[in-house]
RNA sequence: GGACGCGUAGCUCAGGUGGUUAGAGCGCUACCUUGACACGGUAGAGGUCGUUGGUUCGAGUCCAUUCGCGUCCA
């Protein structure tokens, strides 16, 4: 073995052999336990970031963690069409090539466009995957646009419109002018904007003065159809029932009361334009007044607005409609004001509020059945408090809009019959007009929104609607680990579709992974430059390093701050490992192996029960999703217990000891190879490959990947020896150091030493040879002598020969500090194992610490006061 | 405006149902090229847990108040 772990080419070697000897395959025949999860499918536009990072290695975790531990552990992997994600790049990639846009293409052309740019993209974002060493099901790769998912999708659809729970109709919606396509209220993000406060002021018609009313839109004044008060205003009671003559127009509009309005906001007068705003078209319909539509879909002006306007930009309108206003005095003054303007989430366009006809779902009862499942716990959440996040949205829900002006997507199954005009919503284009025997239809242009097909992900990624065997042993999946950020557009839709399609919920978990920040807690973004690239990290620090570094940072409910010092710091771990087992390696010959039984001394019998309860620790962490606790435990399982005490302790056996003997650390660096391997697989593959795979007994499989969680390894069951020992051991070995560097001698130089704790004298020899002392005898009872320097241990203490000790007093001084500090913290013991108050309150278990606590430090005492004299 | 989260060593973070002298990694100090490892070893220093008040025999851990930061929803 090398003398430093080489990840580069570990990780560029396993992938593929795992792959094909089919590892992560799922094995439905076999009998074992079924455990599924599925991929939060990854955009096709998508590269790898470290958010991805992050989700697939906890992914990969459970899901080598399941599999080791004898589940028939199968993760789907695939990938999402991201419709406007995608047409927005392809259009962009369209327009460099040819200038052209794509409604200078058909239908036809521009989806072949689409495709090809999909078969060319597809493979980058897997191949990152495998890179990350993801052990997906290869064999059951899906794609959100397969025509197995579209039968999916437009089975749901159909159904759902013929219970009435799809409709089409007008409805306002939120629209972006820019990708020309309605959006459903979730892809809406309210941005803060400094912009004005313009008072408009609005003549009544009797002549009876004037309303002032306060806008941020004034062009949409163009569009007025009323000006609100609040029914309780004194101000403006009189006024109700009113007209106004709306500047820049020939209109009349009547003064409305509604409740909605703000007395407080501007001058406690509204104007009311229905066709551009979400409460006025509330208020609108309640009170009946006209909509006039004076923007389109194109943000222009429409001939509605009247002929100076029509045609122009909304912004230019403004500009103009400003102008206007301000030249016939009517512009009464103008504000600076900080408002919230709603654009897309994915183009970032200035959204234009819309009433348009779309296709919409009606989720209410939907809704409920997913309040339900969470609230009775078929579905729980990590971190719990995502509980009441949900609770708030569910019971505020509105119908979804799920109609996309888009070609990239899945197609509505609609359609219009060319003689009679009727709707015909079916899976397939019908034959025959039911209506008129026409044969003509023309199918809905638009698709569905992207999240409407990865709703059915978590099931029709198993063949539904087909019943097939896939979905009989693997819906409902074990965990969803996914980010929080698509609680909503995804998580909930998921829920919704499971339990009406499948009458069952499509997870019983939900993890919640967090948020992979800068070194400084900051969100990384382009614009700041922040991002940590995951191919470059891999590259530069290792992909078990990176994993490892995610791993132990991801306590549930707390964002990762990611820096080069916690991936340094993974890197040292595996390097560390891999000298520990390359020590292991140099240490064994060729008659030491797996099948050897083999012999325990004190030092074996305290490692077995340090991984014995170290691993109880980490399986329990990893079924209750607390990745950092099970990544640092085995951090220290390594590093301290394996590495920094148990090797140290056993080089002296392995010098001279049997092959029994020595075969003790070969079985425990297997127990530690299949432990870690979830996290670092590259690393501990390789390892297996140099010191384990030709001394693996019969039948034991020869890859890592495919072996068992070893809990149940029988050297972990075995019990003896003293418990303390080694743990006294350290302490004595620690105290006999400090006093050499306390009194200036150097570490190499070898000195006389004395121990009083009998019990250590089995390991006289490892004492010597760890700390480097001349001789050491051992005695019972007190120590002498002016020439030594001394310390306390549990058990006794220990003592150094130094013919030329400094100085004598300073040593008793250390010890009477030592004395007084015992002293004062006795005192705070006893105090309290007086107090009534805790004796009488306190259970059982917690004065009996206090107990043993308060004797070991009178022990302690003692020994102090016996080397005082 | 509503809801939630966070504020613990120089830095970045852990600290289920309250129970001794509050932990980790990095960084820092001193020493060590000792045959697994300098991506290493040895020995140390360093916080009283944002503020104030309360509950309790006992609070970083529960309650209230306040300040600062962040996120989501309106």
């Amino acid at each position: 073995m090398d003398k430093a772990f080489d990840f580069r080419t570990a990780q560029t070697r396993w992938y593929e052999t795992w792959e094909k000897a089919g590892i992560f395959e799922a094995q439905p025949k076999s009998g074992k336990q079924p455990w599924s999860i599925v991929i939060p499918p990854p955009n096709i536009t998508g590269n790898l970031h470290m958010g991805h990072a992050l989700v697939f290695t906890l992914h990969d975790v459970l899901t080598r963690f399941k599999r080791a531990q004898g589940f028939d552990a199968v993760w789907v992997p695939g990938v999402d069409h991201a419709g406007i994600a995608t047409q927005m790049v392809v259009e962009r990639q369209l327009k460099a090539d040819t200038g052209k846009t794509r409604h200078d293409l058909s239908r036809e052309e521009f989806l072949e466009k689409l495709w090809s740019w999909k078969e060319q993209n597809q493979g980058a974002i897997e191949n990152q995957l495998r890179r990350m060493g993801a052990s997906v099901d290869w064999t059951r790769k899906r794609f959100t646009m397969d025509p197995d998912l579209n039968k999916a999708v437009r089975k749901v659809f159909v159904e759902a419109y013929r219970k009435g729970l799809i409709y089409r109709g007008p409805r306002m919606i939120q629209w972006d002018p820019v990708s020309h396509t309605a959006l459903s209220d979730l892809e809406v993000k309210y941005v803060e904007k400094q912009g004005k406060l313009w008072h408009l002021r609005y003549p009544l018609v009797d002549g009876g003065g004037s309303v002032v009313v306060a806008t941020t839109r004034p062009e949409t004044m163009l569009g007025d159809t009323a000006v609100a008060v609040h029914p309780d205003d004194a101000r403006y009671a009189h006024l109700i029932g009113k007209k106004v003559k709306l500047p820049l127009t020939n209109r009349e509009i009547p003064v409305v009361a509604d409740a909605f309005v703000d007395p407080a906001f501007g001058t406690g007068c509204v104007k009311l334009t229905p066709a551009h705003d979400p409460n006025d078209h509330e208020a609108g319909k309640r009170l009946g007044l006209p909509s006039i539509t004076v923007i389109g879909f194109d943000a222009k002006m429409t001939a509605e607005a009247g002929s100076d306007y029509a045609g122009l930009d909304r912004f230019e309108a403004r500009k103009k409609v400003l102008a206007d206003l301000e030249a016939q005095g009517f512009l009464e003054k103008i504000e600076d004001y900080t408002h919230q303007v709603s654009v897309s989430d994915r183009t970032g366009a200035v959204l234009e509020p819309l009433v348009s006809t779309q296709w919409f779902m009606d989720v209410t009862e939907a809704a409920q059945a997913s309040l339900a499942a969470v609230r009775d716990g078929r579905i729980r959440f990590t971190p719990s408090h995502w509980e009441s996040v949900w609770e708030h949205w569910l019971t505020n829900i509105q119908d979804w809009c799920i109609s996309r002006q888009l070609v990239w997507g899945h197609r509505i199954p609609a359609y219009t019959c060319g003689r009679c005009g009727y709707l015909a919503v079916e899976t397939d284009c019908p034959a025959m007009c039911p209506h008129c025997g026409g044969t003509t239809f023309e199918q809905d242009p638009d698709t569905l929104d992207t999240w409407f097909s990865s709703a059915l992900w978590p099931f029709s990624v198993f063949g539904w609607p087909q019943e097939s065997e896939d979905l009989k042993r693997y819906y409902p999946t074990d965990v969803l680990i996914t980010g929080y950020d698509i609680l909503f557009f995804w998580v909930a839709r998921m829920v919704m579709a499971g339990l009406a399609q499948m009458g069952d919920v499509p997870f019983k978990q939900v993890y919640f992974n967090s948020l992979v920040r800068d070194a400084h807690g900051q969100k990384m973004s382009k614009t700041k430059g922040n991002v940590i690239d995951p191919v470059l990290t891999m590259e530069e620090f290792g992909t078990d390093a990176l994993r490892f570094s995610l791993a132990i940072m991801a306590a549930p409910g707390t964002d990762i701050s990611l820096s080069d010092s916690r991936l340094q710091d993974s890197r040292n771990f595996c390097n560390k490992f891999w000298n520990a087992a390359r020590f292991v390696q140099m240490s064994l010959g060729d008659d030491v192996d797996l099948a050897v039984e083999p012999v325990f001394g004190e030092a074996e019998f305290w490692m077995a029960s340090r991984l014995r309860e170290d691993l109880t620790r980490v399986t329990e962490a990893l079924e209750t999703f607390r990745f950092h606790e099970a990544a640092e435990i085995l951090y220290h399982l390594v590093w301290d217990d394996f590495c920094a005490t148990y090797i140290e302790l056993a080089k002296l056996t392995l010098q001279s000891g049997t092959p029994a003997q020595k075969a003790a650390i070969l079985h425990f660096l297997d127990i530690l190879l299949r432990a870690l391997h979830p996290f670092v697989p590259f690393l501990t593959e390789e390892i297996h490959e140099a010191v384990m795979v030709e001394r693996l007994p019969e039948g034991e499989p020869k890859l890592l990947a495919a072996r068992s969680w070893p809990m149940a390894d029988p050297l972990l069951q075995r019990t003896g020896g003293h418990p303390d020992l080694v743990p006294m051991l350290q302490e004595a070995l620690t105290a006999l150091r400090r006093l050499k560097k306390e009194n200036g001698v150097d570490d190499a130089k070898r000195v006389p030493a004395h121990c009083t704790v009998k019990v250590l004298e089995p390991f006289a020899d490892a004492l010597k040879s760890l700390a480097r002392l001349e001789s050491l005898t051992f005695s019972e009872g007190g120590i002498e002598g002016p020439t030594r320097a001394l310390a306390v241990v549990t058990g006794g203490a220990v003592a150094l020969e130094l013919a030329g000790l400094k100085d004598p007093a300073a040593e008793r001084a250390k010890l009477e500090k030592e004395r007084d500090k015992l002293q004062k913290e006795l005192e705070g013991l006893r105090s309290r194992l007086s107090n009534e108050g805790f004796l009488a309150k306190a259970p059982a278990e917690a004065v009996a610490t206090q107990r043993q606590q308060a004797a070991e430090k009178e022990a302690r005492l003692q020994q102090v006061l016996v080397l005082l004299g």
